[in-house]
DNA sequence: GTGAAGTGTTGCGGAATGCAACAGACAAGA
DNA sequence: TCTTGTCTGTTGCATTCCGCAACACTTCAC
């Protein structure tokens, strides 16, 4: 019994998005869980913000709150811990208002410690798909983020673009 | 472990499921932002919770705990919380281990009422999509979701198939 | 220089989670 | 039937993540 709530799309789409609801419910939910379970050095938190550093190389904390929603104290306060583990840094030139950030060397050797370990994960679950398959739904989920960006965009010109999405549709 | 379909994985793979675990890191950590924010009457966690007890009627708590990876402790306090507000009850014939779960009226109006606002967001980010793309990413969606499901199922034979999935290739 | 706005930090409390220990229920065998 | 082992659920305790509010500091605009 859904509610069929729909804004104003074809009667098609209610259903649909509702089963891309629940996917998406369940994939976050057991994510966190896979991720938690794996012994990284770091938490899916961490991990997260890490992931927004090497895409926005430069950021600020504000930035990253922005992305993911949180609460600037929030990301303080993990920056703060990630800052005396040692793979975030300040960089030097702070020119303009707050304080960029970058990863360290071992910032980066975490980082791709624990995408390694997660993306085993990925890679065994796509096993049996295509090569096609594979590059279809990579590209379907960027756009998806990228849409679900939203307004939430007034960013420094130095930063890599949001996404090197490209391939096949 | 997993069929030889395609361990070899192309030179391809490797940047496409790199690409695919950054965007559900994305997803994952903006999703349940996104939840708190909006303001529900229950948590993500209850509402993952739910969802379950919808696809799995009759299922117990411990089926809970292993489809989430979730401790038992952790489902036990959940769903001592669900059941006081009324949204989640044991059904009466109690056959056999554990103690079968099942929504109230109420639950289920909290379910649908959930999902109907959390749908509205993800409608809007797939404003632009066509209904084609719509279904082709939700199924690949649920794909990935029951190819992820992994070993954990050694399930009562009363539950619901896993997943209703069929629709469009 | 002064005021306004942006940025980061800290105190406080709440929610979610895991671990370990425990109690009750069920199943299989003596 | 009784006993023993296993499964299921619960509770105490600690930890992590998070938001809100208040604060200090910096940067910008006038």
């Amino acid at each position: 019994m859904r509610s069929e709530s729909n804004t104003g799309t074809t009667p098609e789409r209610g259903p649909a998005t509702a089963d891309i609801l629940r996917a998406l419910i369940v994939i976050s939910r057991r994510g966190v869980a896979d991720a938690r379970i794996a012994n990284l050095s770091l938490s899916m938190t961490d991990q997260s913000i890490l992931g927004y550093i090497v895409d926005h190389p430069g950021c600020r904390s504000t930035d990253i709150a922005q992305a993911f929603r949180l609460n600037r104290s929030t990301v303080s306060r993990q920056l703060a811990g990630l800052m005396k583990l040692g793979v975030v840094r300040e960089t030097t030139d702070a020119s303009g208002r707050g304080r960029p950030l970058e990863l360290t060397g071992s910032g980066w050797a975490a980082y791709d410690e624990a995408i390694g370990i997660l993306q085993g994960v990925v890679d065994e679950t796509l096993d049996d798909w295509t090569d096609a398959e594979v590059a279809r739904f990579a590209h379907d989920l960027q756009r998806f983020n990228t849409g679900a960006a939203g307004e939430t965009r007034p960013r420094h010109p130095i930063e890599a673009p949001d996404a090197p999405l490209d391939k096949a549709p």
